[in-house]
DNA sequence: GCACTTCATGTTTTT
DNA sequence: CATGAAGTGC
């Protein structure tokens, strides 16, 4: 404890901490000396680059600890920055048990925007809007830029207000402000997308609302804009810390800048290769940058890992090893050897699921050598979404439990959002887009029509719709059913927000005084009878579609969510940010999620399906961001093989249907990647000639020979069975060499690689026989003689002459 | 105002 | 193919 003897510490050591200081720090046990290092270089800039497993969040808690039992700082001097609220939770727990009841305080951990949101809470009227603004979700905006775009007469055909929504989105990821927007932006679309910018952040100011991207852009803007507020809050904060520092944007990145200006007491955790959000805004930059932003930055690099086998270490390493720009670490373990990583070639998506559901079957029942294991230990990891169906359809069938991580939201469901615009209503009659989203949920009989009439009238008198709906109605603008209707709603939402005004009793304190005073409804019961008067509950009891008992049962769960809560208001700014939920249930299940979505998590056994070229890397990525893209999705691949503990198989299907087309697939470039000593290529001997990456694996020995000896372990008969399986054998008669994707590439298309002429008569299987007109890279233009010109992947393509020779 | 049609479109996702 | 959004007809 040498930091004690710094006479300037003693002045801030709590009793509690001291005693704490006198005795071994328990925080420091069992720490690696990096981590040791990374907890106890409290001063100055640090950036600690935790690779994957290396147990970084243990580092993090542990120098938050640290922080405190040497007296360098008071709980609420420290700042801990998120990501995710999940994140911010663990953090919480975790240094709570640390402290135990010990230390009074609490440092500030929460999401940059969760912290954002207090900040600007207490400076509001700074950047123009009042202390109790509202914050918007995804929804709200788009309806906001709606809105915009009719009345700047922008075509919404061409300009969509959801792409026009994720422009500015952009652009305050990058914090610019309208006026600070750069020339250099200059779309087609600049000068009148700066204007729509300047005219939606107006229109936010008179709602008194914020987007998320202003919870960050406003405190950037009040932190630039006055020194004053900056300096409290720089003096305020001594120690930052960041969590997941890869995925900061450009406006988190000035934010913490601008905190840690001062003191420079600053770390960032983060792992470079872990960066895979780039596409909404993450920076890679401003971790590979690091040095340079803070002279004199301690890095320490933490690279043991306590998770994986050395196989998958070894195998995750060789894929991200390809990656240009980074900064390099190399993660090593203790652990016993294992098994390699497997690799396996299908014939199609749908034979990939029901291989990986027989696998699951097969280590359930402890047949795969490794205990049995767990259906709640096993994930399959996918780059896109939809590859989850043919997994769903197949354990369907086969009635395996499994679990979809990362669907649409708690609260992004449409009866959610609903109910929540009534609650909101409640709260703030105000709340226009809240009455939008109402006025006819359920049907009031008030269409476009009618709206547009109250819009109109609240527009003329300039008072929020609630009120211009009333004049209009006092104006006779409106009749038949829906003026009737309307008039109830009315009273209505003055009823409920007479309520929610009212004096509130906290839930599951029953005194009598509750029920006796007319106004002591609690939120609970208010919410209940809000959702019933507004007709909203009976509007899905009448719905007959199959998903409306589900849809009333997650109202009901709404409704006892607010029990955590004191209030309405609580929960509603609750929920604007906490877009989470981990609905819990005890049964053992099969994880299926995205690679997104697995980030952060482990899993003893990961399948990791689709690596196929263009689904795997992603064709998108590539072509919207080149090699960056590329990088990026060879970070997702090394993500997705770094959630494995002890056995990682990874597949790909020769063929697949693609918006219901049939295409044949390459197995991703990746696979090439993958280093063959320490994988094990399932994939019978014949289908699969050249085995991984080069045909002879330097640990000694031909890696199809190695697949041969796993015949009826490993593959199942009925692969052996399946019609696609006897094609490919009947195709592969001569043994192949050459990497995964040419020899793959070769059995399913049975000619090499083409490269094609300008003039040369092609086939492709949907749009027929054509000429190459023009060849662009692995691009070719064709003028087919039925479909017509078209930009064509050459690996559709095959020279007319062979056509015949294309088994399918 | 609503039900039915056609048409385009088709990653990854948090706050 | 399959879903959602916009357009058309009643």
């Amino acid at each position: 404890m040498t930091h004690s003897d710094d006479p300037d510490a003693h002045a801030h050591i709590p009793l509690s901490a001291r005693a704490m200081a006198a005795r071994p720090a328990p925080y420091l046990d069992g720490l690696n000396p990096a981590q040791r290092k990374a907890v106890e270089t409290l001063d100055g800039p640090v950036l600690m680059l935790a690779g994957a497993g290396t147990g970084k969040t243990r580092a993090l808690t542990a120098r938050i600890a640290h922080l405190l039992g040497t007296g360098r700082a008071r709980p609420n001097e420290i700042l801990a920055v998120t990501f995710t609220n999940k994140a911010a939770r663990e953090m919480k727990t975790r240094v709570a048990q640390f402290l135990g009841e010990a230390v009074e305080g609490v440092p500030w951990m929460g999401t940059f925007h969760s912290i954002g949101v207090k900040l600007l809470r207490r400076h509001a009227e700074l950047i123009g809007l009042k202390q109790g603004f509202t914050i918007l979700d995804t929804d709200d905006q788009i309806r906001l830029m709606k809105q915009l775009i009719v009345a700047e007469n922008i075509d919404e055909k061409r300009w969509p207000a959801r792409m026009l929504a994720g422009i500015i989105d952009n652009w305050k990821n990058r914090a610019w402000r309208p006026e600070t927007v750069p020339a250099s932006e200059s779309d087609a679309f600049n000068a009148r997308g700066v204007a729509l910018y300047a005219a939606y952040q107006a229109r936010l100011k008179t709602l008194n609302a914020c987007d998320f991207g202003d919870l960050l852009l406003h405190c950037v803007t009040i932190f630039q804009q006055h020194p004053d507020v900056l300096e409290k809050y720089q003096r305020w904060f001594r120690y930052i810390l960041v969590d997941e520092y890869q995925d900061t944007n450009v406006a988190q990145y000035l934010w913490l800048r601008l905190l840690a200006a001062g003191h420079r007491n600053i770390c960032c955790v983060g792992d470079d290769d872990q960066s895979i959000y780039g596409w909404r805004g993450a920076e890679v930059g401003n971790i590979l940058r690091f040095e340079r932003d803070f002279p004199g930055a301690e890095v320490i690099r933490l690279e043991q890992n306590y998770r994986s086998t050395p196989h998958i270490l070894a195998a995750a390493g060789a894929v991200i090893a390809t990656n240009r720009d980074r900064l390099g670490k190399e993660l090593w373990t203790e652990a016993e050897e294992g098994e390699k990583v497997r690799l396996i070639g299908h014939w199609d998506g749908e034979e990939e699921a029901r291989w990986v559901g027989e696998e699951i079957e097969a280590l359930q029942s402890g047949t795969r050598g490794l205990d049995r294991v767990g259906l709640d230990q096993i994930a399959i990891l996918v780059r896109a979404g939809h590859q989850m169906r043919a997994f769903e359809d197949r354990f369907l069938t086969i009635g395996m439990p499994y679990r979809v991580i990362g669907g649409p939201r708690f609260y992004e469901r449409m009866e959610i959002r609903d109910a929540m615009a009534y609650f909101r209503l409640a709260v703030s009659p105000a709340d226009d887009l809240a009455f939008e989203r109402i006025v006819n949920t359920p049907r009031r009989g008030l269409g476009d029509k009618a709206q547009q009439t109250i819009q109109r009238t609240a527009r003329d008198a300039g008072v929020p719709l609630t009120e211009g709906a009333r004049r209009a109605l006092q104006a006779g603008a409106l009749g038949g059913r829906g003026a009737k209707e309307l008039a109830r709603l009315l009273d209505a939402i003055d009823r409920w927000h007479g309520w929610a005004s009212g004096p509130q009793t906290p839930p599951g304190d029953d005194l009598i005084e509750t029920f006796e005073a007319p106004q002591g409804l609690n939120h609970i019961e208010m919410a209940e009878r809000i959702l019933d008067e507004s007709g909203y509950t009976a509007m899905w009891q009448a719905d007959k579609t199959p998903e409306a008992p589900g849809r009333l049962d997650n109202l009901r769960e709404l409704v006892k969510a607010l029990e955590e809560f004191d209030n309405l208001q609580g929960f509603l700014e609750h929920v604007a940010l906490i877009m989470d939920n981990d609905s819990e249930d005890a049964t053992e299940k099969v994880t299926l999620m995205t690679l997104h979505g697995a980030k952060g998590l482990e899993f003893p056994v990961v399948f990791l399906p689709g690596w196929e070229d263009g689904l795997f890397p992603s064709q998108r990525s590539m072509d919207e961001s080149g090699v960056k893209g590329l990088e990026e999705e060879r970070r997702l691949a090394y993500v997705g093989i770094t959630r494995a503990e002890v056995l990682c198989t990874i597949s790909f299907a020769a063929n697949r249907r693609v918006y219901g087309q049939w295409q044949s697939q390459l197995p991703s470039r990746f696979v090439d990647e993958l280093p063959p000593a320490h994988v094990e290529v399932l994939t019978a001997p014949g289908l699969y000639g050249g085995g991984v990456g080069r045909a002879v694996a330097p640990g000694g020995g031909d890696l199809s020979a190695a697949a041969s000896g796993l015949e009826g372990r490993a593959m199942r008969a009925d692969v052996y069975a399946s019609p696609g399986w006897r094609r490919m054998q009947a195709r592969t008669a001569r043994p192949v060499v050459g990497t995964a994707r040419e020899s793959a590439h070769m059995v399913i298309n049975a000619t090499a690689l083409p490269a094609f002429d300008a003039g040369e008569r092609v086939f492709h299987q949907k749009f027929g026989y054509g000429r190459v007109s023009e060849v662009e890279g692995d691009k070719v233009f064709v003028d087919f003689e039925k479909a017509g010109p078209r930009h064509i992947v050459a690996r559709f393509l095959v020279p007319a002459e062979s056509a015949d020779d294309v088994p399918f």
